[in-house]
DNA sequence: CTGATTGATCAAGAATAATTGATAAACAAA
DNA sequence: TTTGTTTATCAATTATTCTTGATCAATCAG
């Protein structure tokens, strides 16, 4: 009974935490930008900016979602931040064919 | 130029495509149902109302998601809908990792 | 037929998420 | 210091999704 507990417990935060990653996928202009970053590689917002032609603040208010769940990573070099697509985690959540859509070599 | 328009015009279709699937996975209560679904195989809606204690029209909405983008699949017995995890679609879309999640064998 | 059960759907309201334009903070260059 | 650039954040609006209780259609049992 403690452990059927304990088990439920764990799956419940196991759902939670999956929540909040589809969450982050459950986008396409989100989907594009994991894209585009997967062919580009490390990438400026200013960049960013103009391939997805959507205003700064948008961007922003979209790259932080996909960082809040580790989708992507961010290094900041002075006035510059650079995002990149998190390889790994995208390895561990979906399917390889799908992994395809944010791999380089596919 | 004009191919470069097909592959984006069809990126922009994958895009769209698996935003409705991640939609219909972001959700702790949908991912808990698919869990069900798979542990206990094909299950009736009343059955699926006591297990996951939520009132049945809540219920058949979270169902309708699922089934619209076809991570379950439904069969109708007289008064009663079977409804049954798509175990094809889970392994299209999931790591092998995640699918675990949603296979009887693990 | 009558009455009960199953499950889908609807309308209204509540809760979340996305968009926009403006501002602020951090840095760089002149 | 002053000016310009980069990026994050904020507040307000809009849009989308979820929840609830009620109703309806279909089926079944008596």
């Amino acid at each position: 009974m403690k452990e059927i507990q304990l088990i439920d417990t764990s799956l419940e935060k196991t759902f939670e935490l999956y929540e909040a990653k589809f969450k982050a996928l459950a986008d396409q202009k989100r989907l594009h930008i994991m894209h585009l970053l997967c062919k580009h590689g490390s990438t400026c917002v200013c960049d960013l900016v103009d391939m997805v032609g959507m205003p700064q603040s948008k961007l922003s208010y979209h790259l932080k979602i996909l960082l809040d769940v580790n989708l992507i990573t961010k290094e900041t070099k002075g006035t510059w931040s650079y995002y990149e697509l998190n390889q790994d985690e995208v390895n561990h959540l979906l399917s390889s064919e799908l992994c395809c859509l944010f791999r380089p070599s596919c």
